[in-house]
DNA sequence: CTTAATGTTCCCCA
DNA sequence: TTGGGGAACATTAA
């Protein structure tokens, strides 16, 4: 469900009515989601006023009045603003005004206390500059599709947006970061921000489980231009997209509009 | 019945 | 320390 454009529309739909709200109480019921002392965090968070509501690579930060609350979707979860609770429903938060749920069905998720993980992150893709992307990415020698994956080298991509964003720039998604011209890096830093950009602009892809807070989906999935397109025509060429495995994960790229070597 | 899924972490090995 | 591969986590849908 959720990488940094989905994140950024759950943030921007959930703050309205979180900040300056008061936690009543909160009730967590998973140890997958919340591993540890669950009834400790629900005492931490009870009583607590939320300042802010904010993103940070994939997690939901909410500055409280005393301390932090980090939440991470993981594949399936959601925050949902309305509605009633549901098998998959793993934590509760009863406001001052309203209420919050969280869902998760695969339970991948995390609701943590703190910020130590958000600390641990690499730059955000819309905010880094050309010239530290590229410092950075001259020093790597694994896979360009690896890299991007890896939440410490850049904060907020995930399997769908890398494989736009290097299909984008026309990059092979197996080739060595390290050694990428210069001009190629530049592509990919302008198209890294590009289908961020229009991605948000969309309101996020919903592929199967994804919504916003208010519930609702988004429709950048229409513009997808290989993910989720294997043997299908490439938009721009007429060749069939491919689909290996690289990372671990899926990985979708055009054989003729991405070479290893430049044409 | 098998496989894959928007994610992350851990373990083994080179 | 870096990097590749695979498994694990829990659930659903095709």
């Amino acid at each position: 469900m959720p990488e940094l454009p989905e994140v950024e529309t759950v943030v921007r739909t959930l703050a309205p009515y979180l900040v300056g709200r008061r936690i009543v109480e909160a009730r967590f019921t998973s140890r997958f989601v919340t591993p540890g002392n669950r009834a400790k965090l629900a005492r931490q968070v009870s009583g607590r006023k939320i300042e802010a509501v904010t993103r940070r690579g994939k997690f939901i930060v909410m500055a409280l009045d005393q301390g932090h609350l980090i939440v991470h979707l993981g594949m399936t979860g959601k925050l949902l603003s309305n509605g009633t609770p549901t098998t998959h429903t793993h934590g509760v938060f009863t406001l001052d005004e309203g209420v919050l749920f969280y869902d998760d069905p695969r339970q991948f998720g995390r609701i943590e206390w703190g910020d130590a993980r958000v600390k641990k992150l690499g730059p955000e893709p819309l905010l880094v500059g050309l010239a530290e992307f590229s410092a950075s990415l001259r020093k790597r020698k694994t896979r360009v599709k690896a890299l991007l994956l890896n939440q410490a080298f850049i904060a907020g991509l995930g399997n769908i947006y890398v494989d736009e964003i290097l299909f984008l720039s026309g990059i092979h998604p197996l080739a060595q970061a390290s050694r990428l011209s210069a001009p190629r890096v530049a592509k990919m830093h302008q198209a890294m921000v590009e289908i961020l950009t229009l991605a948000i602009a969309h309101r996020g892809s919903s592929i199967s489980d994804y919504v916003d807070a208010d519930g609702n989906r988004g429709d950048f999935q229409m513009l997808h231009r290989v993910y989720g397109r294997e043997g299908e025509a490439c938009v721009q060429c007429g060749t069939a997209i491919r689909k290996v495995v690289v990372a671990g994960r899926g990985t979708h790229y055009c054989p003729a509009c991405q070479r290893r070597r430049p044409a």
